[in-house]
DNA sequence: TCCCAGGCAAGGC
DNA sequence: GCCTTGCATGGG
């Protein structure tokens, strides 16, 4: 349960909800700590949450708030869904969804999310987070005391050779193009209505977006659960848990199978177990 | 130093 | 359809 207390959301103690586990996720590659709190951003707004009695605490302008509630799926009780995901008999899944209790699935801004898993691939976090800082410095809007994530269309006038020097490697032109598309449409809303699959083969129209990209976007913005996103520590998760390894898509399809409409959620506490526990 | 990272596109079969 | 290769960059 939740309320809302002079103008901040304030998340009951029994809820799951752990700014820290959110913060260093993968899902999301601008959140930062500060002091005893956690700062997120999204597209041009931010937050701080903080805990007091064990409870945890959401501020941000009074405007934002309905916009936080929605980003941290506020209104949907985790306590329920963790029962229900472990209830699925895969092999320390249990323990990973008790490891990884306070994690949440983020429905993130659109274009922010399509931009940085374009700039994910084949790279690592610590990594990503640097590339989408400086954008955000150097092409974002400032607000009082931050830097909004850039718009399509800041994103879109600048050439392949101003990514490169943000470090972005080959990923550069894949950028360009996206915010050009995005610049000129509304493509990335049109998109929300779609069923899953459609969304997916949507999404892959973007160069730069193959089919884990695209589940990283529809599980973390278009909030799809149906989706497993499989990186290279899926794949060492799935050999180690099953003995074998298939190919990415064999192992997406079983793994879709097992978890059903629960998919992205038991991905997300998979990769998080594994990534920040070790083995 | 070397291996690896929230992969993808292109080319070969 | 599936499999292999090349790819920019820098974190650990």
């Amino acid at each position: 349960m939740w309320h809302i207390e002079h103008n901040k959301i304030i998340i009951d103690a029994k809820e799951p909800f752990d700014a820290r586990k959110i913060a260093v996720s993968g899902q999301l590659f601008r959140a930062h700590s500060r002091d005893n709190s956690y700062v997120f951003y999204s597209g041009d707004k931010r937050c701080v949450v903080s805990r007091c009695n064990n409870r945890a605490i959401i501020e941000s302008d009074v405007e934002s708030l309905a916009y936080f509630i929605d980003y941290f799926d506020i209104t949907t009780s985790y306590h329920t869904l963790n029962a229900t995901l472990r209830r699925v008999k895969i092999p320390l899944l249990s323990e990973a969804v008790r490891y990884g209790s306070g994690l949440r699935i983020i429905r993130q801004n659109y274009f922010e999310a399509l931009i940085s898993f374009i700039i994910s691939s084949n790279n690592n976090i610590a990594r990503i987070q640097k590339i989408i800082t400086s954008l955000c410095t150097s092409l974002g809007v400032k607000k009082d005391d931050f830097y909004a994530f850039p718009s399509a269309e800041a994103m879109a006038a600048r050439n392949t050779a101003f990514y490169e020097k943000h470090g972005c490697g080959y990923r550069a032109p894949w950028l360009c193009k996206a915010a050009k598309i995005a610049a000129k449409n509304n493509v990335l809303e049109d998109i929300a209505a779609l069923p899953t699959p459609q969304l997916l083969d949507a999404l892959q129209e973007f160069d730069g977006v193959g089919p884990k990209v695209a589940d990283c976007v529809a599980l973390f913005a278009y909030h799809r659960f149906d989706v497993f996103p499989v990186d290279t520590w899926i794949k060492k998760i799935y050999t180690h848990l099953f003995g074998a390894s298939p190919s990415a898509q064999i192992m997406r399809r079983h793994l879709i199978e097992t978890f059903g409409h629960n998919a992205g959620l038991a991905q997300q506490y998979l990769f998080y177990y594994y990534r920040t526990r070790g083995k």
